[in-house]
DNA sequence: ATTACTATAGTGCGAGTAA
DNA sequence: TTTACTCGCACTATAGTAA
């Protein structure tokens, strides 16, 4: 849902509106004076807001005889992604990112889920190491959620879905990484942008070779090519 | 037909393109893997490749048995653009604009249209003042067309378009501005968004007051809100 | 003036498939 | 393997109009 109103109008929309100071504050739009700004009709305006404050992106609040629109929360970092993105582009030509993650116990299923051959060996031949010990679950800051976000920009490598005995396992995307020297790998599957826990595996028992446990705060270096 | 290449999938996949590299060298890129990446069909990503070559934002170059991707200067440009108005948003709290401005000879029909009741009575509702002496053309650098386009996302004022014996004038906006402290205007045609040239109007003749001839340059600066 | 409903035309997407 | 064709479905945009 969220992931579709990145597509088209709604974004152009949110634009135009923090361009008014609707990040900050609220601010004065009616359909028909942005529709002409925008170059689109005022029933595609009209709907886009609908859309918008729908998916809790903009929020409405009654201001006399007309009302007010600003940004919520959520629809302030959509935008904001966008422009760590192009940020990303233009300005930071740097080949990692850098991610402080606090060691959470998950609910176990990592260390199921890359046991499966079906993933497994995909990851072996990516990594150049054979995945073992289950994943190291980190939980990222709040405010590097959107760096994530901008990590699955990057091509990384993709790993397959497949179906055994029933059940469907998704795709995702494995990068490159490492924590304090030690090669390791991410895999974020496809399902689960908006989580903030990343799943690393390596070759060796991180928790042993760190010395770490949960709560214990580690950096994580992933490679984007 | 540029335009509308800025919405769904073509910026996209430019930006996926830019974020492996394409911005200087070419990259490979086949049109499953982005589809992977990207979450949409290897239909769609074929599509948006032939739609973003045929509008010469990337440009193909063979290598070996694959071939190779990278952006034209048109389509860093698109991207660029983007990223300026992202920038403003989060980054530049400013209310101005600057140009520096080349006077030039127009093709003389700026005077001729803000003479005209249509757009006159418009300009002199938002401006304040009674548009005169025709339009001062000013030719701004290259490397700040990507500004201009920026400047077309904030709102300004709309001046509508009008039918007037048989011809149609298209609908613009408008924008307060001054020059070396003179009150003045910038009326931006809906249907020229690609041209290097603004076109001024104030309440004197600008000419005389700053004593100024064509190729001189004036500094220009354009009012947001 | 404003927003939003309905109906219809148009565009985009992806499954299937060919080359 | 790869790219790109056709075609059916669904979504999107707009015109007309009501509230």
């Amino acid at each position: 849902m969220l992931d579709k109103a990145t597509d088209g109008g709604v974004l152009r929309l949110l634009r135009a509106l923090a361009l008014r100071g609707g990040l900050s504050r609220p601010v004065k739009a009616t359909t028909t004076e942005l529709s002409h700004q925008l170059g689109v009709s005022q029933q595609s305006v009209s709907l886009w807001m609908r859309k918008a404050a729908s998916d809790g992106l903009i929020g409405f609040e009654p201001a006399g005889r007309t009302r007010t629109v600003r940004l919520t929360e959520d629809g302030v970092d959509l935008l904001r992604r966008e422009y760590l993105t192009y940020r990303t582009i233009f300005e930071d030509q740097s080949s990692e990112m850098v991610f402080d993650g606090k060691l959470v116990t998950g609910i176990g299923e990592g260390s199921y889920y890359i046991g499966l051959d079906g993933y497994k060996d995909q990851l072996e031949k990516v990594l150049g190491f054979e995945p073992r010990f289950g994943t190291l679950n980190l939980q990222i800051k709040p405010e590097d959620k959107a760096m994530k976000a901008c990590l699955l920009e990057f091509p990384g490598f993709t790993i397959e879905g497949f179906e055994m005995e029933d059940r469907s396992f998704g795709e995702g995307t494995c990068y490159k990484a490492e924590i304090a020297g030690i090669a390791c790998g991410v895999m974020i599957p496809s399902r689960s942008h908006y989580s903030d826990v990343l799943e690393v595996v390596s070759h060796e028992c991180l928790r042993k070779a760190l010395k770490i446990n949960d709560g214990d705060t580690v950096q994580l270096k992933v490679f984007l090519s």
